[in-house]
DNA sequence: CGAATACAGACTTTATTCATCTATAATAAC
DNA sequence: GTTATTATAGATGAATAAAGTCTGTATTCG
């Protein structure tokens, strides 16, 4: 049980984002070279943290893509979800909805890192990498 | 990214042994019949969980399972950890030792989980399901 | 217009999970 | 000691998910 290696893509792209992006925009070509992963694949994650409404993409030439919130608010929680999505780690197939202790627990549980992960900002780390 | 099966069908086995186990061994053959699994397939979770010093064997005619330490002491994590293992939900390729800034927001967070579902017992969820 | 860029979908390959089958070892009952 | 009953281990296959590629389309700058 691991986070799939598309989070870990997204989460560098979006560390270098923070660090390196003030103004222009920048393209999905530049990133994957950086991260050393082809365009087509990187464009698949950095679709879906646009449409988690992370990032801004701007086609056509000189295009690319920027920070859309205040870098300030984009924790590794917002990342992290955009591309492993919000389900639960814990789903029964029977499905004894409201009345499934596990699946409180779990979820409880879940909630307890949650907390935790939003807690931490992308900007923070970018920080310190740089200090 | 999901808990396996496996860990479904660990924590019920689990949950049946505390409930209904006080004295004789359970057979993988009541087990499997009560979840509804193969004896086989569920027999490698038992196995594990007799591994991880959970629960204790007894082979030839009469035998199954039992509960090995105190009904108290046995924890969600304890029998998730048992069948997922202990690595975390981030491992990098390039392995930065001691200085990967992400591996230690995620580790951290998972700890925060973790904290939780060592102090959540099966036994608890025994007592409420009866009450 | 033409180049540069993001986006979308089909597709392939690879890895993991889920599950079964078969064989072996241990032990209680007879 | 033989037999039935149980757990354990390993090989194997099927189903599903993850990782990655390819091709084509839409948008925008110059
Ligand atoms: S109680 Fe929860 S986990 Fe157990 S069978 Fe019902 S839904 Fe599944
Ligand atoms: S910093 Fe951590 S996550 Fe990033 S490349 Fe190094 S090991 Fe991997």
């Amino acid at each position: 049980m691991k986070y799939s290696q598309a989070t870990d893509y997204a989460l560098h792209a979006m560390l270098y984002l923070v660090d390196e992006a003030p103004d222009k925009p920048v393209s999905v070509q530049l990133l994957a070279e950086k991260l050393g992963v082809s365009q087509t694949y990187l464009s698949k994650m950095l679709t879906k943290l646009v449409k988690a409404g992370l990032i801004h993409s701007i086609s056509g030439a000189n295009g690319g893509y920027r920070l859309k919130r205040s870098q300030e608010d984009i924790s590794f929680l917002d990342v992290i979800q955009a591309i492993e999505g919000t389900a639960s780690l814990f789903e029964c197939s029977f499905n004894h909805r409201n009345e499934c202790l596990i699946q409180q627990v779990v979820v409880e549980a879940e909630l307890q890192m949650e907390q935790f992960l939003k807690s931490k900002k992308i900007a923070d780390l970018a920080k310190q990498v740089k200090g």
